[in-house]
DNA sequence: GTTATCTGTTACAAAAAGGATAGTACTTAC
DNA sequence: GTAAGTACTATCCTTTTTGTAACAGATAAC
């Protein structure tokens, strides 16, 4: 257990705020989890994610922007797009799963105080 | 690691979701993280967390609602009030942990991209 | 009685986020 | 040339979130 001083909780708190500036937000953390099946396509993820496309194209422009989803133009019949994970966006997999972990347990937890 | 597959990621989709339901938005993960350094008044914590009574009166409500910070009123000359953690609130620790450590990496990266 | 502290609430305003719908641009298929 | 598929963008609007400022109730100090 670590100990919880009033600086390293400000510290603490600084960093949580630098990780929620990133991946906070409605969509970011979906839509890298989204991707961790595979690269997508823009429509693909637009209907996997159930994501508006103005919504999607503001926030993929952000994850890319900050290095955690790469953007590659094919050459194709009708031009496609591949959106797919940056090998930097493997440091939130720790965060990842510790959100679908708690995600499951709190569910859990929730539907037993019902039945 | 884990395998992803179409189903096992909707599956993640949804905890994620759920999670992001309880500890999203700009306070609540920075409101615990302020309250493992030990209980605190209301105006104690408005101060410490640098937000606005309105906003800190919904998001404890909120919280407490979830089961994840308990309100003490004690019987002091002005009326005090005891914020704390609840046992609960430790099932989160590992996603708090989680980007708090994410927090650091991240500036640390922007840091050096600078300089 | 005035001021101060603590815990909030209320009213109002501003900003940010999100959603719905349609349209653009390009290409292929019919 | 009409439709359909890809990847968006533009416009408009609603909802949610956040902030500011003031105020209320209770108690104590001066």
């Amino acid at each position: 257990m670590k100990k919880h001083t009033v600086e390293s909780c400000a510290k603490a708190k600084m960093a949580i705020r630098d990780t929620l500036d990133i991946v906070g937000g409605k969509w970011k953390l979906v839509l890298i989890s989204v991707l961790r099946s595979g690269k997508k396509g823009f429509n693909e993820l637009s209907r996997e994610a159930g994501i508006s496309p103005r919504i999607l194209s503001k926030e993929l422009q952000e994850l890319e922007m900050n290095g955690l989803v790469s953007r590659k133009v094919c050459d194709t019949k009708p031009v496609t797009v591949q959106y797919e994970l940056t090998p930097y966006s493997g440091t939130l997999s720790e965060v990842l799963s510790a959100m679908e972990k708690w995600g499951y347990l709190h569910r859990n937890k929730i539907v037993q105080g019902i039945e």
